[in-house]
DNA sequence: TATGCACCTTGTAGTAACTACAAGGTCAAG
DNA sequence: CTTGACCTTGTAGTTACTACAAGGTGCATA
């Protein structure tokens, strides 16, 4: 599949794609005989990969560490393993913040449904001091 | 509490606090008599929701939005119905995101903990062709 | 009283992660 | 043979900070 197509189906624009491989994110793809960028199915699932690991939040250097874990067959797990438990970490923190964040929408909406006005706690939801 | 104070707590650079006052994320501080900017719990409250907002994905803008949604008490539901169904698909999409990668990093962790080197999915856990 | 640190201001510039556009060129379908 | 998608290099703009400089105030402590 040419950038064209790969920038469609993953909602990313082909200049940022290129800029992707340049900063080494996304593996080169090969060249057709007119020297288009050809990509596979593998750079399709890591390009999307990427973009959603960005919207959740982590930095192309987190993205690169992920993406290193996800071959590394040929280092010892030892390396990998603290790498992965720091990750879990931040993943489930995410996960617990985003459900405050969730529940309190969703009152609002209730309230909103029943056409009143309820009090208004999202910002109490992700607000309470953090002790990290 | 001062700037500084209030930098230490949220893990924010002071200047990072000034910049939001400037953009109108946070609200203007008291003074103190020595033109000191004195910051409220409240203050607090929204600078550590900012944070979070941000380390979770939500632009500025999002960010903005969902702080006009804290404080609508005088806007009619309708207006703000459609904007909370907005953000609620976007935290949901988001969790599912999340819980994909966390249970392919325990999983990999599993591996780890065994001593064997298993077979790394993180890519392919959000690596699927969207459909939005 | 003097030193030092936290804070104040305005301003400029650097960084990360894109995003846009220009200039000039190739490729292939209608 | 033109049109549109792609190629390159290069420059510059945007967002959301982050850093530093210069010059000043407030205040606790040696």
């Amino acid at each position: 599949m040419r950038i064209g197509e790969l920038a469609r189906t993953t909602g990313t624009k082909a200049e940022t794609i290129r800029y992707y491989e340049r900063e080494g994110i996304l593996p080169a793809a090969d060249r057709t005989d007119s020297n288009y960028r050809d990509y596979s199915d593998e750079h399709l699932a890591t390009l999307t990969f990427v973009r959603r690991a960005r919207e959740l939040g982590f930095s192309m250097a987190q993205v690169r560490e992920l993406l290193a874990l996800s071959d590394h067959d040929d280092k010892p797990c030892e390396d990998v393993d603290q790498l992965v438990q720091r990750q879990l970490l931040e993943v489930k923190r995410k996960i617990s913040d985003l459900s405050a964040l969730h529940d309190e929408l969703q009152q609002m909406l209730r309230s909103c449904q029943a056409d009143r006005i309820g009090d208004c706690r999202i910002v109490e939801s992700l607000g309470r001091p953090l002790q990290r």
